[in-house]
DNA sequence: AAATCAATTGAGAATCATTCACAAATTATA
DNA sequence: TATAATTTGTGAATGATTCTCAATTGATTT
């Protein structure tokens, strides 16, 4: 944790911005809930846990910032709120979701997968792909077996 | 053109909804823009030269209703509006989309490519897929030669 | 065609997420 | 410590979307 901490205190310090106490909670909240996809809200409540001084829109800023240096993604569900996920340890790409229709549960693919499609895409195309938000909508292992019932 | 009128009306029907004048006018101009990626600010003021006594929430609740038949799909690029994409002529998928990070062309893929990887995600997740969401962000043709000049 | 009932509409208010403005606080640096 | 630049918290402003509700429309039955 701590490792992964000062990896992003150095990527910020690259462009020259502070990992002041505010950013630092933030992070940390993230690393924390890796797992999850929090909205600024979610983010901001949990952050006001450990710094309650925290304001809503510093949240958002550093949400912002660590997107912009893409420490962080920001992914859209479909529901109005964007959400922002954790860069892998030294992924290249941004990984995958599946999003149950039924439940609501995300779960995370972090296997590329797109490999041949993005080969595709550049030779068909002659579009040079930089990146992809790729999202499986459907029905998860768990209601597919509650269907059965 | 008429004849996709018709079909949508009968898919309206067919759940006991009225293809009304305002639906009807909306309707229309997805199918004139097909090509476009319409925010509902967009569309509302492309319905209001058709029919100007239009208001903005009617044009909101066709849209929703529309996305729910799956006539159209409701699309996200990450700036703070939704669009509307009619779905193709008996697509059983959405199609994909390029958007150039320079100077923010959409551009659509309408092959499916992604048969294999949803095989593998049926198997190895256990996730039954039912739709998917495809976007490359990256440097579409135009741009890559502007850099080049 | 008139009566009826539900669906649909327009207008504006309300809501929600996100951004902005700005003075005060903090940080790194000289 | 003084200085300059960044960053912050607050609350107001914005922008997209949804809601409320009375009025209108559309289909259906008599």
């Amino acid at each position: 944790m701590e490792h992964r901490i000062e990896r992003i205190k150095k990527l910020l310090h690259a462009q020259s911005y502070k990992l002041t106490p505010q950013r630092e909670a933030t992070v940390r909240v993230l690393l924390e809930r890796e797992e999850d996809h929090l909205s600024a809200e979610d983010v901001y409540l949990l952050v006001k846990e450990k710094a309650p001084e925290i304001g809503l829109a510093t949240v958002y800023r550093t949400l912002e910032l660590l997107s912009e240096l893409k420490i962080v993604d920001k992914i859209n569900f479909g529901d109005g709120v964007s959400r922002y996920d954790l860069r892998k340890e030294g992924a290249a790409h941004f990984h995958h979701h599946l999003v149950c229709m039924e439940c609501g549960t995300v779960e995370e693919i972090v296997e590329d997968l797109l490999e041949d499609v993005e080969k595709i895409v550049e030779r068909d195309w002659q579009f040079k792909v930089k990146d992809h938000r790729l999202t499986f909508h459907g029905i998860c292992r768990k209601c597919q077996q509650k269907e059965l019932e």
